[in-house]
DNA sequence: AAACATTTCAAACATTTGTTTGAAAAACCG
DNA sequence: CGGTTTTTCAAACAAATGTTTGAAATGTTT
C-alpha cells in the first residue's frame, strides 16, 4: 500500500472532483460526473477513497490543511511581535486563502468558488479532523480579535467575525456575479483588488 | 379553473416545500419529502405545480413578491422627503425582509434560513418574473446609494452593497451556527437584535 | 339526479443515484 | 520467467429520483 505516492487516476480524481465540487456545490456533483470528467472508470471512485463523500473530504482535507497550518505560523509570528491589529488579523487569516488560490493549478475561478463554498454551503459537514482543525484556528484567532478590540465585547467581536466570514464566503464564491448584474459598471478585476476590497469593508466594521 | 383560491393541498405543499427548502437548501430536497411532510400524494406537486421546479418556483415567488413590492414603496417614500443615507436605504432594503420574517406561519429559524437561501444557494435560478422583479429593486436602490455616498465611485458601491447582501445571505442562513461554534461565548438572542448588528456592521462598511 | 369538471391516488414509468462484484489487466518483485 | 499484489473495468446492484398514467373519488353545475 503506497502511502505518499498518487496513482495517476487518484489524482486525477481529487482535481476533476475539486473542479466539479467549486462549479456546481457539494451536493449535486455525481460520481459518474467526476469519473467522467477524470476519465476514470466509475468503481474508481470506491476503491480509491471508499466512497463518493470520502473523496470529497479527501478534496476538502487537501486544500484545507496547508491553510489552516500557514494561518497558525501568521497569527504565531504576529503576536510574537506584539499585539497584532484588526487589520493584520484580516490578513493573517484570509491571505494563506488567496496564497492558495493563486498558486493552483486550477483555474483561479474554479478554486475561489471551491473555497467560498467550503465555509457557505450546507448541509455538507467537515470531516472531525478537519473540524477540530478548524477549532483550534478559530480559538487562536477569536481571542487575538478580542485582544485587538478593546472597545467591544467579546460578543461584538464574534459577530463582526462571523459577519466577515460571510462577506467573504459569499465574494469568493460569487464574485464573478457582480459583473453581471452590474449591467456594465462593474468590471472585471483582479482578484487581489477584490480581496482588499473586503478588507477594507470587514476593517471598517470592526470599528466603534 | 379557480384562480385565487388554494385547494387546501396546494397549500400544504407550498408550506411543506418552504420549510424543507430552507431546512435542506434547494437542491437536496426530493418531491417525495415535501408530498410526505404536506401528507399528499406524490403526484400532486406535477398537478398543482407542472414540475418539482414549478413548486420551488412558486414558494420562492410567493415570499420574493411582498418583500420587493415593500421596498420599492419605502424607497419611494424616502426619496419623496428628500436624500436617504446609507443607513435609511440598509433599513428599506433589509427591513421588508425581517418584517414578512417575522409575521410568518412558520418557525422563524426555517423562514430566516430560506430568505438566507434564496440568495446565497447556487445553482439554483430564479424564474424570469422574479429575476425581472429584483432587477427593478436593485436598480433603484443602487442608484440611492451611489447618490447618498459622494465620495465612492460608483464601483466602490456596488461592491459594498454586494458585500452587504453576502453579510445578510450568511447571516440568515447561519445564524444558529454562531451559538455552537461560539462554546458559550455568544448566547441566542432576538432576530431584531441579530439585524441590528448587521446593520451597524454594513453602514460602517460604506464609510469612507 | 344526471352530467361535467376537478382533484386524488396507487401503481408504474424511465433515469439516475452510490455502490458492489468478479474477472481481466497492469504493475511489482523475487 | 512465475507468483503476487495492485489497479482497472464492464456489468449489475438496490435504492431513490421526477414524472406519467388511468381509474377512482370528490366537487360543482345544470
Amino acid at each position: 500500500m503506497a502511502a505518499g505516492a498518487g496513482s495517476g487516476t487518484r489524482e486525477a480524481l481529487l482535481e476533476a472532483a475539486a473542479s466539479l465540487l467549486a462549479e456546481k456545490g457539494f451536493e449535486t456533483v455525481s460520481v459518474r460526473e467526476i469519473t467522467g470528467l477524470a476519465q476514470a472508470n466509475v468503481a474508481s471512485v470506491n476503491y480509491h477513497f471508499g466512497s463518493r463523500d470520502g473523496l470529497i473530504d479527501a478534496v476538502v482535507e487537501k486544500m484545507t490543511d496547508p491553510v489552516n497550518r500557514e494561518r497558525l505560523e501568521r497569527i504565531d509570528g504576529l503576536e510574537a511581535a506584539g499585539e497584532p491589529t484588526v487589520r493584520q488579523l484580516l490578513e493573517a487569516f484570509f491571505d494563506p486563502l488567496f496564497a492558495k488560490i493563486q498558486g493552483s493549478p486550477m483555474t483561479k475561478n474554479l478554486f475561489v468558488k471551491l473555497m467560498g463554498r467550503m465555509v457557505g454551503d450546507r448541509p455538507y459537514q467537515f470531516s472531525d479532523d478537519v473540524m477540530a482543525q478548524f477549532r483550534t484556528v478559530a480559538r487562536r484567532f477569536v481571542q487575538a480579535f478580542i485582544n485587538a478590540c478593546p472597545g467591544l465585547t467579546p460578543e461584538d467581536v464574534f459577530w463582526r467575525i462571523h459577519f466577515s466570514f460571510g462577506v467573504m464566503s459569499n465574494t469568493l464564491t460569487h464574485r464573478d456575479l457582480l459583473t453581471k448584474v452590474s449591467e456594465g459598471m462593474v468590471n472585471e478585476e483582479e482578484l487581489e483588488v477584490t480581496m482588499t476590497r473586503v478588507l477594507d469593508f470587514c476593517e471598517a466594521g470592526f470599528k466603534r
